[in-house]
DNA sequence: TCTGTATATCCGTTTTTTCAGATATTAAAG
DNA sequence: CTTTAATATCTGAAAAAACGGATATACAGA
């Protein structure tokens, strides 16, 4: 339950919002966060820092690089968000997912 | 998206998702949501407020009374979350629920 | 050790949300 | 009409959240 408002907390911010359906497709570094949302990067660590203290993400360093992915769904609500992430479709979505995938495929992200 | 987001943020209050918790056993009325979670009447109101302006309650007028109820689920994400107000249970939600049986069975609210 | 890239956090400010308490509205009943 | 019960809304204040911009930290490579 708390930790249930944590989670609707968590998603109820529009930028966070992108950073999860982003995250539903793979696990991402900061750098291609960054780059694909077109956002200071100072903000994009908030936000992450806000997802990471509701238990939605997790983060693993490599070498100078954070990478973030969706922590495994461990509750019923976080399930149904897990799905939703997955099968829902939006104009703002997809546009940020064909751009990950533009950018990733000409390597214009980072140095990774 | 834009009303996804709306959603989030309508469930992302203590209050307001006990009240959801309740109606989503049945249609109440604010009286008795105002007596089963003992907080200030112009606070529920308020907050029914925010959860109709979500989309997520409507309202229907008889006599003196309103009566409150869950919209239907006309969203994937909607579902979801009817989903879980339904079958998710909780030591608060489940105290307030009780709550509510008890005063109903004794006819202690309001004068419905 | 110095430099550059990637990431996190701090600071002061602005915006948004929430609140209590008071007041307004609505409708029924006398 | 006046009163009363139920509900909604207004006001100003307090708390929480979000922001831009600057700074700090972590790490790799020269």
């Amino acid at each position: 339950m708390e930790s249930d408002l944590a989670l609707f907390k968590a998603c109820s911010d529009p930028t966070r919002l992108r950073l999860l359906f982003l995250l539903a497709v793979r696990e991402l570094c900061v750098c291609e966060l960054v780059e694909v949302l077109e956002i200071p990067q100072g903000k994009i660590s908030r936000h992450l820092a806000v997802l990471k203290q509701a238990q939605l993400v997790r983060d693993r360093r490599d070498a100078t690089w954070v990478y973030y992915s969706l922590t495994p769904s461990d509750s019923r609500l976080k399930k149904h968000l897990h799905n939703y992430l997955k099968k829902e479709a939006s104009t703002v979505v997809e546009k940020d997912r064909t751009r990950l995938e533009d950018l990733a495929a000409n390597g214009q992200i980072c140095a990774a």
